[in-house]
DNA sequence: ACGGGAACTGTCAGTGAGTGTCAAATGGCA
DNA sequence: TGCCATTTGACACTCACTGACAGTTCCCGT
């Protein structure tokens, strides 16, 4: 279903695209496509909620290990699969410069993301000035991710996601290493 | 216009409100509130384009500075706008806390502010590794935004707007000033 | 194999956002 | 007053999205 709707927006376009037409190439009333996605714009981000909580599993699971590296590697994993099939996922990127309500859910996404560091990075009973220092490290790490994403999409590909990922952490490193361990 | 749609948010809530209640309360056909605002969301943020132009000039009219200066003193200026008609303001953060529309239009426009400084701190005739050290810088002087919004609107504006920005760019100013002036 | 409940899917009707088209109104300005 | 340009309204339409309900499929113990 994903697949059929990213190939319609690949050929037509989004905007063009109606949800009754991806349902029809899936073989599937409207009415179950809108209980797959909440949205049309959802069907462009169908694996976000693992990737959700592949991230949250890894926060919770972490011992002792500042979360910057934990999302660190974590961004790198996504990284890895989305230069493994690069063909989908630059049919997403692409959207996701060209159509601003796609370019918008990305942004939730990336605001949900730093919704959970913030939440891990945050101790018990943290007080307003600790929320907001989780707050702005997350900011800035979900930054990294944006900013390769762009990069990366800018390039069509060409260029190194991993890479540009792994350059983005090692700038912001000391910053996200001065919220954590700092007083 | 966009006092009479904040007014009716605040009342009934973003989602329960039409588009044609809110023309109605403003004496305009709903034809004509389209002409104004591209969209129902951007009622609630009916000032963007003249911040986003002040950014743009005074970005445009830096001299030596560096950017992320210049971006800090459009950001407080902006805060202390905010924290000088509160009522309306906080309106507006809570409604972009609670109603994920709101939510990603307030994204979209960081993402579109984002966009500018990038621009702007990219050199002429860029390579490919400067454009994305530009759109880093850019990602991080926003984050610090983002992350100023959304405790301030968490503290349901009792906490300081202009000190949380104050703060977030003490700490994301080392990286800033090495993304900027190292080579 | 069979009955029954749960989960899944389709149909239908409806709401509301957003757009194109064109005619009417409005407001300077000669 | 008459002319032009810009603004506004009225109407009709598309499409995303939702609620309600009925039909279908799948799985389970018996």
């Amino acid at each position: 279903m994903t697949a059929a709707a990213l190939r319609l927006f690949a050929e037509r376009g989004y905007g063009p695209t109606t949800v009754a037409e991806i349902a029809a190439a899936a073989d599937v009333s409207q009415r179950t496509f809108f209980r797959y996605f909440s949205s049309k714009v959802d069907a462009v981000f169908g694996d976000a909620p693992e990737r959700l909580a592949a991230l949250h599993d890894s926060l919770a699971g972490r011992g002792e290990r500042p979360v910057h590296e934990i999302v660190r590697d974590v961004f790198l994993r996504m990284a890895t699969e989305f230069e493994r099939e690069t063909s989908v996922y630059l049919v997403r990127a692409r959207l996701m410069t060209s159509e601003p309500a796609v370019r918008g859910r990305f942004l939730e996404l990336l605001a949900t993301i730093e919704d959970e560091i913030a939440a891990a990075a945050a101790p018990r009973r943290a007080s307003a000035d600790e929320v907001f220092r989780a707050r702005l490290l997350a900011a800035l790490l979900t930054a990294t991710l944006r900013a390769s994403a762009f990069a990366w999409a800018a390039s069509r590909g060409r260029a190194s996601l991993t890479r540009f990922v792994t350059d983005a952490f090692d700038t912001v490193q000391p910053a996200a290493a001065a919220l954590e361990g700092g007083r």
